[in-house]
DNA sequence: ATGCGTTTCAAACATTCGTTTGAAACGTGA
DNA sequence: TCACGTTTCAAACGAATGTTTGAAACGCAT
């Protein structure tokens, strides 16, 4: 609060610094989490001095914040929820461009694959920046999910069972986010060129769209 | 190594202070995972000094290794990996009692609840006692479920399609696991009383048994 | 060139961590 | 009671952390 300027407006070398600490947070936040991070590899990878972080975003979290809420953004406009889908074609097609972006979203290489990293980290220790993700980007991701399985389910099921559905679907993506670690363990050979992903696609879509429909079938 | 002796085969109040040690270990790795658990909040809750985790198991991350070998066995001892149904049951029937256990140890309270965490944990920080947990607990439990989808899916489905069915079956329970704090914030007043957990149960074997013969339909 | 706000820097500060240490307390068989 | 191995304890160590500080370097309008 002292010598602190507003070095938001500033577009000098400075802008050049901010960029630099957000990318390499960035990958330090997406490979340790937020509180094993340290400011002093952030700087170090950013060729930036230590009180950086505090100069330019006043603190570790905001830091944090930042970088989360940017990098989902970025991978959101990468893969867009839709998949590419209008909203006019049939539920089956929505789901099929929902489950497909969104496992590219998990699967993209690069400093894409951040976002699903911290996000991750988020699921075991929750900060702050979790409840303005969720706020801001995760509940229209899941609004536009629930339209698909509503269409998909038809009007006499109830919201508990859209839910489950709900879920049924996502999780069947994010646990290869998720669990990993046993994954490669358990079968160290698997591997997902882009091929396998399209082929991940279609399993998932079609487990999906069969489980959704026995769902409807037995629900009213 | 200095003046340590053997306490493996003491039985006097030092084995009361290594299961207090074990106990309130599991509690403060499950909270805060293996890295940002403190020897000395362990030690406090344990009512012991600082140094017992020490002299007890020679370190934090023997201590770490042992409680997270303890808890996933008693988990496992108490909801086993078969759901109590008989292994020449009908493949549906197994396949329900299979996530009927794995729902009941995700979904316990109490001390018991405290293996779901750490697990969820060793996705995002794996530490060498995954390796261990994979090699002897988790492998078994995956073959046991790999043995149901495969009577369910028929002999001509290939390995990939059966890895992928299981990972889908899977993925549906733990997703309550690991994605508990964006679930809880999209739908603060969604709960899961002991009604709620059979539905749950029934939900996930519907929609798994569709999918899987979805699968099963369309690989041959 | 000068002056001033902005940005960087090395150094230090206050905490917190796992571990070590050496002595004190304890318990038990002789 | 004594002696000795076992267990506990308070204290300290060395390393690492986020943040602060005050001065130096920089950039640009005057």
């Amino acid at each position: 609060m002292s010598l602190k300027a507003n070095p938001a407006t500033a577009d000098s070398g400075s802008a050049a610094t901010r960029e630099q600490l957000l990318a390499r947070a960035t990958e330090v936040f997406a490979e340790h989490g937020f509180r094993n991070a340290t400011i002093r590899d952030i700087c170090q990878r950013a060729e930036a001095n230590v009180a950086a972080v505090n100069y330019h975003f006043g603190g570790k979290e905001e830091l944090y914040g930042e970088v989360l809420r940017r990098n989902f953004r970025a991978a959101l406009q990468r893969f867009p929820a839709d998949g590419g889908v209008r909203p006019d074609a049939p539920p089956t097609q929505r789901l099929r461009g929902f489950i497909r972006s969104f496992v590219q979203r998990i699967f993209v290489t690069g400093p894409d694959s951040c976002h699903g990293r911290m996000l991750a980290r988020e699921m075991v220790d929750p900060t702050p920046a979790l409840d303005t993700l969720v706020a801001t980007e995760i509940r229209s991701l899941a609004a536009s999910l629930e339209r698909i399985v509503r269409d998909l389910l038809g009007p006499k099921v109830g919201d508990w069972q859209v839910r489950v559905c709900l879920a049924s679907v996502v999780s069947q993506i994010v646990f290869y986010q998720h669990c990993r670690p046993v994954i490669s363990r358990l079968f160290p050979d698997l591997q997902f060129d882009s091929d396998d992903l399209e082929a991940l696609v279609d399993h998932i879509t079609t487990f999906s769209l069969a489980g959704i429909r026995a769902t409807a079938r037995r629900s009213p």
